[in-house]
DNA sequence: TTGCATCTACGAAAAATGTCGTACATATTT
DNA sequence: AAATATGTACGACATTTTTCGTAGATGCAA
């Protein structure tokens, strides 16, 4: 299994995640918004999704409806992965530094931070 | 302009960037440590960097000299505002705090990155 | 100066991704 | 029931990215 999908698969992902649960149609739609692409090839891709077993379909009725069988956090997880190898050196902080430096984070945003790194400071090193 | 490297061009850029300047069997006895491609694979390459503007290169001599016209941050800022949109819904937080949740980073490196938000915590809103 | 190693150039193929047309089945409308 | 709309399947093609072989130039050692 290969699990890494690739960037069109990233953006049907998006809406699957963020629908729950879709037919093709659904995400065609909105995909539909910000590309224009065909009606087939949204629905070739996400078959190869499916052979891929990112998604999986249930075909009781004749609009299949998808779920995604990766999550959110494991998609983002192996996208850090990546990043922070080929242009991070392995650091993390690098990363985090450059992400806050360039896309200025709110108050809350910062906050949030703030307090994640507190609450794991205490339990190492 | 395209300015955004493909996969092994940024495993070449990696290298470029470490070793300031570098000929095309410098690049492609790195990469050997860890890939398994042919010599003129990686210089065709090279070649296609310099055709797109990621490297510049001085011919002066038989062994052609290549270095980076991309900087480091630049190809992470690419790629941060990649991720940032293909999975993390553009949220900055979220971003940080899951590539800090997972790499345990050091002591050292939490507190560089407080550092960092105290820094700017004062500047805005 | 002959032979060998090392280099660039570059066309062409392979592989990975993305796109679409066509065929055909199943609903829905009139 | 016929026409229309909507759905899946899937082969074929287009594009992008990666890989490699071959040719020819240049440097170097015997």
């Amino acid at each position: 299994m290969d699990l890494k999908p690739t960037e069109s698969e990233l953006e049907i992902l998006q809406i699957i995640w963020k629908k729950g649960q879709c037919s093709v149609r659904d995400v065609h739609d909105e995909l539909a918004k910000s590309k224009d692409a065909g009606y087939t090839t949204t629905l070739k891709l996400m078959q190869i999704m499916h052979d891929k077993g990112l998604v999986e379909r249930d075909t009781t009725s004749k609009t299949h409806l998808y779920k995604a069988l990766i999550t959110r956090e494991q998609a983002q997880q192996g996208a850090l992965d990546k990043i922070l190898s080929t242009v991070f050196k392995g650091s993390t902080a690098e990363l985090v530094i450059q992400a806050l430096g360039q896309h200025r984070a709110s108050k809350d945003e910062i906050d949030a931070i703030k307090n994640f790194l507190d609450q794991f400071e205490g339990g190492e090193k």
